[in-house]
DNA sequence: TAGATTGTTAATCGATTAACAATC
DNA sequence: TAGATTGTTAATCGATTAACAATC
C-alpha cells in the first residue's frame, strides 16, 4: 500500500499540470522549482516536496524538463485515459457544462445529458439528450465513469445516490449542497454559493483591518 | 489588530451557515457541536474550536441556539449587508450566473452583465446588458463591490486587472486560470477544470489501491 | 571545476484533536 | 442534584519550511 497523498497536495497537482502545459505550449523546455513556485504562489520547497512524493522528476543542478514533468503529472492524475461522463440536470449550469468544449482537453467526454423535460435543451454536438426516466437503462448499457449533478438542491442527494447505486464511482456535484460518499465512491463539490460567501467574508475582513 | 482567521476556518464558515439555515428552516431551535460535526463531516472539537475563534456562541450543557448562531455567523460573514456585483463575459457561464436567482439569498445583487457583443444575451429581470466599452464609465458611476469574471482564459487576467484598477476590491473568477491580487483586493477562483482533474485523480487512486 | 538546483532529511509551525473544568 | 455540553487549554499530529549533501 502506497503512502497516502494529502488533500493539500491533491489540491495543487492540477495547478502544476496547468502551468506545465502552459510552459510546453510556449516551447519552454526547462524549469526550476523556484520558477514554478513563483508562478503558482507557493514556495520552492513545497514544490520539490510535492513532486518528491511521487518520486521526483528533476535533475540536480538542472531543474525539471517541462515535457517530461508534464507527462509524468498527466499520468499521475489519470488524464492519459479517457473518461465518459453524463450530466443530470439540463438547467443553465447543466447546459453550460454540456456546451463547454474544454473538458475534451482532459480526455473527458460528455456523452449525454438527462432532464425531466428535454424539449428546452438545445442540442449540442455529440451530446445525446434523454429524459431522466431513461437513466437506469442508459447506465446499465453504457460505461460511465463520472456523473455530473446539476439538478436543484432538493433532489441532488437522491439523484447522486441513484447513480451511485447504479455503479457510478465518481460524482461531480454542482448543486449548492455538499455530498459525501464512502465505499469507493469519490465526489468533488463545486459549491459556488460557498465560494461567493468566502469572497464576501474576505472583502469584509479587509474593510475592518485596514 | 485581531487574530488572523486561517484559510481552513474560512473554508468551513459557509458550511456552518448553510447548515444553520437548514436547521432554522426546519424549526430546529437547538443544536450541539456533535450534531453539527456529523452533518458536515467534521469533529465536534473542530466545530467548537472554530466558533470559539469568533467568541463562542453556545451555552455549556445546552449547545447552540440555531437562530442566534445563524445570525452571528451571518454577520461574521458580512452577509447582513448588500453587495452589488457585475458580470463580465456573457458566454454560457456568465449567462447562467446572471440567471441564477440564488445569490439574492446572500444579499448579492447582480446589476449588469458586460460583453463585447450584447445581442446574443437574453434579457434577465433586473440585470442590465452593456457593451464592455461602457465598463469604465459604468464603474465610475456605480458602486460595485464584486466583479464576476467569466471571460475566456486568455483575457481573464487583463480584464480582472482593469476592474481592479477602476476600484473593484473583490474578484470572483470563473476563467480556467487562477488569479492572484495583493494590496487589499481579494479573489476567489472557481476553477472547474481543476476540480474535474482532482475528481479523476481520486477515482483513479481508488482503482489502484483497492 | 564552479555554479546551480534537486532529492531528501530535519526543524518548525500551525491545525486538529483530546481533555476537562466550568456551568447551564 | 445529575447529566450534558460548551469554552478553553494542552497535547498531538501533519504540513510547511529550512538546510544541505548529492550531483548534474
Amino acid at each position: 500500500m502506497k503512502k497516502q497523498i494529502s488533500e493539500n497536495v491533491i489540491q495543487r497537482l492540477p495547478k502544476y499540470y496547468r502551468y506545465l502545459k502552459e510552459l510546453t505550449e510556449n516551447k519552454i523546455s526547462r524549469v526550476s522549482s523556484k520558477t514554478i513556485s513563483e508562478a503558482l504562489h507557493l514556495t520552492a520547497s513545497q514544490v520539490r516536496q510535492d513532486l518528491y512524493q511521487f518520486g521526483g522528476f528533476g535533475q540536480q543542478g538542472y531543474g525539471y524538463d517541462t515535457e517530461y514533468l508534464k507527462n509524468s503529472i498527466k499520468e499521475i492524475l489519470g488524464l492519459d485515459k479517457e473518461h465518459n461522463a453524463i450530466i443530470i440536470g439540463g438547467g443553465r449550469i447543466g447546459q453550460a457544462l454540456a456546451n463547454y468544449t474544454g473538458f475534451y482537453q482532459e480526455n473527458v467526454l460528455i456523452k449525454a445529458i438527462f432532464d425531466i423535460e428535454t424539449t428546452h435543451i438545445k442540442g449540442v454536438e455529440g451530446v445525446e439528450v434523454y429524459n431522466v426516466d431513461f437513466l437506469d437503462e442508459y447506465l446499465k448499457n453504457n460505461k460511465i465513469d463520472i456523473a455530473i449533478i446539476s439538478v436543484q438542491k432538493e433532489i441532488a442527494e437522491k439523484t447522486a445516490q441513484k447513480v451511485v447505486d447504479l455503479g457510478v464511482k465518481a460524482i461531480w456535484n454542482f448543486a449548492p449542497t455538499d455530498l459525501y460518499f464512502g465505499g469507493g465512491v469519490v465526489c468533488e463539490n463545486i459549491n459556488m454559493s460557498e465560494s461567493l460567501i468566502r469572497l464576501i467574508y474576505k472583502s469584509r475582513d479587509l474593510e475592518k483591518d485596514d
